[in-house]
DNA sequence: AAAAGTTAATTAAACGTTTGTTTAATTTAA
DNA sequence: TTAAATTAAACAAACGTTTAATTAACTTTT
């Protein structure tokens, strides 16, 4: 049988994610990963250290891969940018619910502390991407773009498409009951699409 | 003096849209607007029916603008779209409060009936969209691109930047207390950026 | 190896707040 | 005089958290 502390956390992750931090309670927690209320308390002191702990947690085993890309010397500018943007996909997509969960605290402005947390662990992914960019404009391989809005362009498609089944579904023209994550050929889709327009907007051909 | 009525839906839209519907309390919203508690429930009958009235309210206004663009015969499909990305970054960034309450509400998965009205209320904005890029496919002025995923691309760019002040500033480059939506020179250049980028991806040149 | 002792894990119940909402009384306006 | 608007106070329910008692899991001692 698995660790309580793991099983709270699981749990907890998954309702966060679902229906806020506000909207969940200890309660609710505790039912869904079939413990006493009070084992929380007891194993994460708080609410709050609870949540701080999740957070962490996740963000730990983020950005080994974008390293590997951006500094793989065998790779035009052009190449890298694809893999990373299927380096992405594959990762914000496996992670959505932790994914759906940081966005929601990014939106919100309470708990200062927690969302500086989240910046400055996601910003070194994008920064990686930056660079991959800058270079690739120094080269003369990209045209000369505003690489900050690039970014948000590459990351805002995909939290656009990741962050509401709903409005995803209904803007991609797929019924309400279709899971678009867990299908290879919608990841594919997303991920011809950026390239596509990554090549038209970057590639000085 | 204003109405308490309007002087309740405006504290109250500033407070979700800061602290969200389960972190802000009728306490909260009844101090902010100047109001007795009782008021709240007097004049909306609960926070859930007040919540409704504010999303109706401030989504009732909207789709007008893109309506006459997408009609305007005179116009070239490139030229529509320019001015569609003008019109939503002029709306959304004037809205940005309204904005980014609704994105709470579609990230969380709760109040289905809620989500459903604002995806509702969204859709038609982005069906315009679609149909100004389907034309300029057919007409051959544009490539045959994934013409939803493009405007996933178009929307999800302005929200990235939009719906997190922090992200948005860290990732632009601006300093923390730099205040982005209020800077006229800011929004030109989203514009430029997504106009170039939607040139690029779309253009037959 | 059994018993006793010690710590950790787990529980049900209660704690004091805060929540959204309602009541019943009072003031204001028509 | 009548209806609407406004108030302070109270309501029950739910919240995060704590307590105090009990069980389980090890250590140590015999």
């Amino acid at each position: 049988m698995k660790d309580k502390r793991q099983l709270i956390m699981e749990a907890t992750l998954f309702l966060f994610a679902e229906k806020g931090y506000e909207g969940t309670s200890i309660r609710d927690i505790a039912e869904k990963a079939n413990v006493n209320v009070a084992m929380v308390n007891y194993y994460f002191g708080s609410k709050e250290k609870l949540f701080e702990n999740i957070v962490k947690l996740k963000s730990s085993t983020t950005r080994l891969q974008l390293d590997e890309i951006a500094s793989n010397k065998s790779l035009t500018s052009i190449e890298k940018v694809e893999m990373v943007i299927d380096s992405f996909i594959e990762r914000l997509f496996t992670h959505r619910v932790f994914h759906r969960l940081i966005h929601q605290e990014l939106i919100l402005n309470q708990r200062e502390a927690l969302q500086c947390s989240i910046v400055d662990n996601l910003l070194p992914n994008a920064s990686i991407i930056k660079q991959v960019i800058e270079t690739g404009i120094k080269k003369g391989e990209f045209k000369k773009v505003d690489v900050e809005s690039t970014i948000a362009t590459l990351i805002g498609t995909i939290n656009q498409i990741l962050l509401s089944k709903k409005m995803c579904n209904r803007l991609m023209g797929k019924p309400d009951d279709y899971v678009p994550y867990e299908d290879a050929k919608f990841k594919k889709r997303v991920s011809v699409h950026l390239k596509q327009l990554m090549h038209a907007h970057l590639s000085n051909k």
